[in-house]
DNA sequence: ATATGCAATTAGGCTCACCTAATTATAAAT
DNA sequence: ATTTATAATTAGGTGAGCCTAATTGCATAT
């Protein structure tokens, strides 16, 4: 019996996943070991199966010189991303899940497949431009604009700026966020600066003055207000 | 390594929600031959896999004489049969889907692990006791009432019955069902019953005069209006 | 140019859920 | 009671996605 339609597995999903992600921090390459290191498995798995995506064309890869995606592999990863970012939407939005606590459950629900579940799932949502954690949601051709957000960090004293998205997605680093009362959407006065930890003196949506740490500064992403 | 905790599998959530429905149609031990058939793998397959689930206390099973659900794995039909089934209402009632459009991709949904996830969705459609075919939803502890409707077949002239479920779920009787504008709810009154070819004289919420099939009539499960 | 250290690959093997072909059990019919 | 038909099981094997251990490739320092 022969396959009359490609289908994309599971593992191929998330291994295009992978490679996208860690292509879009490095710009380079992707290494065998980086992608064994963010997909939990072992090095040897990921050469393997890298060799099998390349005969279908997914990914294109040349011995001991990384991976890199090819068009059909950029469009799967996007499709995917888009599922992702989808299913949290509705995770917070619709059943009241916290952003801490959406990730592993649209980790399972992205790998469902039907194109029009998820075009009538985006429309549910109203057509949602971002994520609950500020990331751009890629539409159904696979298309999205880069947001022009930055790290607060590279601001100035006296910028006045819009959190719109955070660079670290640990559920630690989202609890904090919470936990200082810190959302997307806040308007943040930067006050001054600490020369000597970099930790900066803000306010937040012209009442609440705070003091940010450089580590936590670096992962709010910012644009002007 | 050793498992920590006890997990089941697609596979496994998928043999014993099949071992639970066969044995609600046939109320007896349920036979290799019939679950290969109804998950369309050989029955060799089945004898391999059932082997497991027994060693699992999911299933108890004697060689030759057929299969039955243990506690546990009655537990965890029951559970999936929930989330396949609230899966199904949220396809319709929010997403817009025909019911003869959501099997498919509840199969799917069905085995998204996270009971928390289940609950909260429960909530989000307002703990429905029904899905679209009329099909009871387990509650959260795998109760649920059974329903005490009957074929219209069995109905007698005159009677006043109301349409809460379908015995068929096929697609073609589904749409069959929606393109004669009949719906879960209706009422339908027996005018008369053809001697011949038993089919059916009725009246449709009062208004619409209709002549159905024995074939259909006895595949549409109803209650006394 | 060669040694060192780390990254990547190859070789061989495992488990899960499936398969076909061959064999054995069971039930029904003579 | 024996044949016959069908159901069920056993034996042996497959591909997907993973593993460890052994080997090879590559960049950097000497």
């Amino acid at each position: 019996m022969h396959k009359l339609f490609f289908m994309t597995s599971l593992a191929e999903e998330n291994y295009l996943k992978a490679v996208y992600k860690l292509h879009e921090k490095s710009g380079a390459r992707v290494s065998t070991s980086s992608l064994a290191e963010t997909l939990n498995v072992s090095a040897a798995s990921v050469t393997d199966f890298i060799k099998k995506m390349s005969v279908k064309k997914l990914v294109s890869y040349e011995k001991s010189k990384g991976v890199r995606l090819t068009e059909q592999g950029r469009a799967i990863a996007l499709a995917t991303i888009r599922k992702h970012r989808l299913w949290e939407v509705w995770l917070v939005s619709k059943l009241g899940f916290r952003w801490d606590e959406v990730h592993d459950i649209a980790e399972q629900l992205e790998h469902v497949v039907s194109d029009v579940l998820i075009d009538q799932l985006d429309r549910h949502l109203g057509f949602p431009k971002t994520d609950p954690h500020g990331d751009m949601i890629p539409d159904s051709k696979g298309r999205f604009a880069k947001n022009a957000s930055k790290p607060l960090l590279d601001c100035t004293q006296g910028s006045k700026v819009k959190l719109i998205g955070v660079a670290d997605h640990s559920n630690s680093f989202l609890q904090y966020l919470t936990k200082n009362n810190l959302s997307l959407g806040d308007e943040i006065l930067v006050e001054s600066i600490e020369e000597f930890d970099q930790s900066f003196n803000v306010k937040v949506n012209k009442k609440e003055k705070k003091i940010i740490s450089k580590d936590v500064v670096k992962n709010l992403l910012v644009v002007a207000a």
